[in-house]
DNA sequence: AATGCTATTGTTAACGCAAACAATCAGGGT
DNA sequence: ACCCTGATTGTTTGCGTTAACAATAGCATT
């Protein structure tokens, strides 16, 4: 920096002000200081910015398994919210979403000088370690339950749920089988309670839920357990994989979809469309809750706002995999 | 620090010994420091470290789109095998893949200290800002052609491609078909290249082929369209999104898979298994390829080494997409 | 007891930048 | 000509850490 200044004819501390506050500095100096910049080829040092301002324009963001669609669009939509406002993403992945594991991540970041961290957090385990987060560095928490200390940004699951649920009821048929997620994701257990609602609010019989693992191996196998009940007329699947799974475990036992047998999955992920039949599902936007949980990042690291818990509204789309009962 | 220090009664010094270099230190005054700094709560500020020892423990990913499957694995291995050698990981996507969006990547990466980056590249069009890069950032390509000034880590498109067509081939289809890529794509032109040798290899007739944009869509669309032509026995389709509208298309034109028509997809993404039938495709070990870029780049950042390319070899998974021909 | 080593600890300075305050400059009014 | 004001630029200092060197302590050897 020394040596621009010197090139331009200049103090340090004008070079850094054309840097950081260009308007306070008259237009010809200015540009004589960024030419000098430019011919120097300098680039000011992060490290020591950070160290006199105690900003790093680092973010934060823990996640669990970010090759699964849901959390690698949400760190999508992260990332790109941003970018705008001049932020870089620094990410870790964890393989468990206990308390051991999240303090442990936080606090490599932390190490790090981020300002302030976003946590894809949709373990009911990870409450825990959601409760025990550090109170002196920003955070906001993604698809976790409310009541933390950290602002939650999260997708009504229950009401996605119930969407679906109705749906297939108000096709005409009787009730609803569930194949659900892994008992300790929010997401999976939310789902459960929107379906099991949207069920007896209409005085229907509420069949044992499912549990599978979120993957397509798993819809399949629960997939020809349901598809050997010839009662089994309609099914809300807790994600697309695993209806994937389910849809060929139907056709195999020679169960039509949508004639005999209605499926509804969850996300739409990308080839929801291009399965056979197209899957009706309940579409999540990940990347506008990612952006979500940037802005309420800013605000936490701006010292403005409380507690806010934030949901954004899944909406139902319809495809060919829905379709009235069989007339028996 | 100062106070870490005067708590245990020994130099700020001393305390920087503790953290960074313990065995240089007599156990039992490295105990007393270690609890002042339990007692203080105290933490190593990073950007005060970086400054002086001119590391910032930070690596930087430029990707296109890391919602993709392929880039998403590549950057969960990258991020792995960083996080084992106590790097962190800052990604930066890009939406377009040309000189100047590469270059801005990689100057938002090394404005923030990055000690390396690694740049997930394969578009054709992204080798010119790949010959541009800094000379003094280390950097490693992952999925381009080789020939430049960075070590490359790729997987041997074309091998895998040979190896999809021969097993067609073998099966008695007297040529194959090829949905590929977009032109963009490195990986789409090396696998046209390996479908097109390995068909040339035993003197087969070689088809025009199709172009999609790995969208399960354009599978959908090309696969239409080839449905209807009572030649084609035999596809090999670029990756396993687009096999999937393709199946569907298949399915929807009343042409039986395998029994009428073969598929080949790419990628072995975790659904292929479950789709129907069952894909068989080529695997890509992405996980493997992000761990060989950090160590490559490790490699760079120590100042070891010289420009290795290395290529991993995909591998040919046969499920129940393929089989012989129908007798005509 | 003196010597020479090694292990351990301390002191000084510098990393590159921006905050705080100080100085200077240009113009407007009297 | 003089003072005042606001705009612009300069000077000093400190952010928290570690590299380099200096000093001391501890110990074995003669």
């Amino acid at each position: 920096m020394e040596d621009v200044a010197e090139r331009a004819g200049v103090s340090a501390m004008t070079v850094s002000r054309v840097l950081n506050t260009p308007e306070k500095v008259r237009p010809d100096t200015r540009a004589r200081v960024l030419e000098a910049v430019r011919e120097l080829g300098y680039r000011p040092n992060s490290a020591a910015r950070s160290l006199v301002t105690g900003r790093s324009g680092a973010l934060g963001v823990v996640s669990f398994d970010t090759t699964l669609y849901g959390p690698a669009s949400t760190l999508h939509g992260i990332e790109q919210a941003a970018r705008t406002h001049d932020y870089l993403v620094t990410i870790v992945n964890v393989t468990a979403l206990n308390r051991h594991s999240i303090g442990e991540a936080v606090n490599r970041l932390r190490a790090q000088s981020v300002e302030g961290v976003v946590i894809v957090a949709p373990h009911e385990s990870a409450a825990d370690g959601l409760r025990h987060l550090p109170g002196d560095l920003p955070a906001v928490v993604v698809g976790a339950r409310a009541g933390l200390t950290a602002p939650v940004a999260a997708v009504d699951q229950a009401a996605g749920a119930v969407r679906a649920t109705r749906h297939l009821l108000s096709l005409g048929h009787r009730t609803v089988w569930h194949l659900a997620g892994p008992p300790d994701w929010i997401d999976a257990g939310a789902r459960v309670e929107g379906w099991r609602s949207a069920l007896e609010a209409e005085g229907r019989e509420v069949p044992e839920p499912l549990r599978g693992d979120w993957s397509a191996r798993s819809g399949f196998d629960h997939g020809r357990q349901l598809a050997r009940d010839p009662q089994v007329t309609a099914i809300f699947v807790a994600n697309d994989h695993m209806a994937t799974g389910v849809l060929r475990a139907l056709r195999e036992a020679g169960r039509r979809v949508p004639q005999d047998v209605s499926v509804v999955g969850f996300d739409d992920v990308p080839e929801a469309p291009y399965l056979w039949p197209p899957l009706s599902t309940v579409r999540q936007n990940f990347t506008e809750i990612g952006r979500l949980a940037f802005q309420l990042l800013l605000e936490r690291i701006d010292g403005r706002a409380g507690v806010p818990h934030r949901m954004i509204e899944p909406e139902l789309v319809v495809r060919e995999s829905t379709g009235a009962p069989p007339h028996p």
